[in-house]
DNA sequence: CTGTTAGCGCATTCAT
DNA sequence: ATGAATGCGCTAACAG
């Protein structure tokens, strides 16, 4: 059996009391008994039992955060920010990776139980009215990494904007004809970021006055084997893009590869630019659209923390900057 | 303020310890009341306490997995390995990452004061005996992955297997002058990985009758960059080597990034081997030493499991088969 | 300054 | 089958 505060105060000679009040610092207690409590801790090698504190507390001391996909290098990377503050605050960092609409609402249940976790971040996943209207009758503070709800604080990146970059980048390199490779319109997850960044795209293509040829859009399964395929379908056209735009680093590595195939050259006969700046992108010598990954659940926790030590809702909506890497992937079309 | 059993019982007219018996499945109740207090709990939207449960239960329906820069892709499958077992449990995934000795100290303490987790999964890390003596007397479950001790069940590879089988791969095709890039020496956490590793290289090559030139030995901080600098320095030398095993995939990495900016072809005048076979090397066509990451988790967890349950020792030690996929870095020199 | 006591919300005897 | 009481280990309010 573990040894408890109880056992301490006896064996210190005081009560209960006085022995949470030096583990908690509470500065009445005279230093003389608060030196021989010490002593007693340290001799009994007693460790206050974190459950317990929980409990009295009413707080769970730790902060969930729910990740589609979480071994995605983007995902992954978010949490790496997360983790960093986390790791200095009192809180424990508790991770749930869903893969699947069942396992998201199962997620998004659980965690809105409350006594499960006293706030939670959740990444890239957009929550229904329900599942909001859940964590706030449960109390729980929650923040929204790459997605949007009007009523709750949103880290996001502008994914219009981003897109925008990346094509005004290829147009005014010269290119007019370009393809883009996408997700699904439609994917279990409803993700928005693939079509709001085609969407920029879209617009930067009208505010320079070129026509987009429906046949250059190629949506599939997020990957980079799919969107190996998918390239080779663009590339397979008549009057074939001279330049691709992908929705994300990793399906910019399977349009690379499916111009290696074809024995195309990059970006002499064909210029690619991903999205994301993922740390392979430097290596691979991808143009691409950094945006600000690490940073993102760095201030996700900053704003969770801050709802929970104020209860203040704050439904702010940061916005990251984006900005085009230019690497060696895209240059002037040929003629 | 949060409904409780308390409210539930009153509203339902019963006592607490139906509603307990109740939430808990338990059969003794008769099938009436229990519709009743189901009834109640749905109007009321009662979820039970998870603190509460957890201190009247004495367990946390945690579990820690602590895990050294738990953004290396290597370590990312592992992860998603262990999440996919605990996804099922009833356990919740606690996940601490370690980047400085201090932090890792740190967190082994932490996790051994009784009540922070049921039972804990250290990656890559070497606990000191004074540690696993803290865990031990907390009562905390732990099972190492990719590392040892003698008193814990352990999930390991044989590296110095893995070492073996790629330079032999080497060697059979020809290869006699086998450069190594690894990790340093002494790591601030002692990784043990790239020199069991190396340690393998060693042998295959005493076995087949050829000697290790010592300058063919470079080591320094893991990482690409790093690796990319240290390939030069090897290929600068008189009798540079034909052929380079790496310590990690992300380090074969390096070596292809040396070789390209020298214009040196691979696999014609150089072959590398890395390891790991970690998702990028199938991109990049990168022979390589497989091992199974997502497995080693899932092991990991069920070993845990088990040993939560029956509070069950279990001193295993499993070690995962690794074996060299051949894909087009390597060759046989020519001349 | 310090001891005592009453919760925190649930599980679990022990009677009934 | 079910209600009442007790304990889990700690914090905080209240006396003194």
């Amino acid at each position: 059996m573990p040894v408890t505060i109880y056992d301490v105060a006896k064996e210190a000679g005081v009560g209960v009391g006085t022995v949470s009040r030096v583990l908690n610092n509470n500065p009445r207690v005279s230093s003389e008994t608060r030196q021989r409590v010490l002593q007693v801790i340290e001799r009994l090698n007693f460790h206050p039992s974190s459950i317990a504190q929980r409990l009295s507390l009413r707080k769970t001391l730790s902060i969930g955060v729910l990740a589609v996909y979480f071994t995605r290098p983007s995902v992954v990377e978010r949490l790496r920010g997360i983790e960093s503050v986390i790791a200095d605050s009192e809180y424990d960092l508790m991770v749930y990776n869903v893969e699947t609409p069942s396992r998201r609402d199962e997620c998004f249940r659980s965690t809105a139980s409350s006594s499960r976790v006293d706030g939670l971040i959740v990444i890239s996943l957009a929550p229904a009215d329900e599942d909001v209207g859940r964590w706030a009758s449960a109390g729980v503070p929650v923040v929204l990494v790459d997605t949007l709800h009007p009523t709750l604080p949103c880290i996001i990146v502008d994914d219009i904007s981003g897109g925008y970059k990346a094509t005004e980048h290829l147009i005014k390199l010269g290119h007019t004809r370009i393809g883009f490779i996408g997700d699904p319109i439609h994917t279990a997850f409803n993700f928005r970021s693939s079509r709001d960044r085609f969407e920029g795209m879209c617009r930067a293509l009208k505010d320079h006055g070129l026509a987009f040829d429906p046949a250059f859009h190629q949506a599939g399964e997020h990957g980079r084997e799919s969107a190996r395929v998918l390239t080779h379908r663009l590339l397979d056209l008549d009057d074939s893009p001279t330049a691709i735009f992908a929705a994300s680093d990793t399906q910019a590595f399977g349009v690379l590869q499916a111009a290696k195939e074809r024995g195309i050259q990059v970006p002499q006969e064909l210029s690619v630019v991903g999205y994301d700046d993922v740390e392979m992108s430097e290596y691979l010598n991808l143009t691409t659209v950094h945006q600000p990954l690490f940073d993102s659940g760095l201030r996700s926790v900053d704003l969770l923390l801050h709802s929970i030590d104020t209860s203040d809702p704050a439904p702010v909506r940061e916005q990251l900057p984006v900005h085009v890497i230019e690497r060696s992937t895209t240059a002037r079309p040929k003629n």
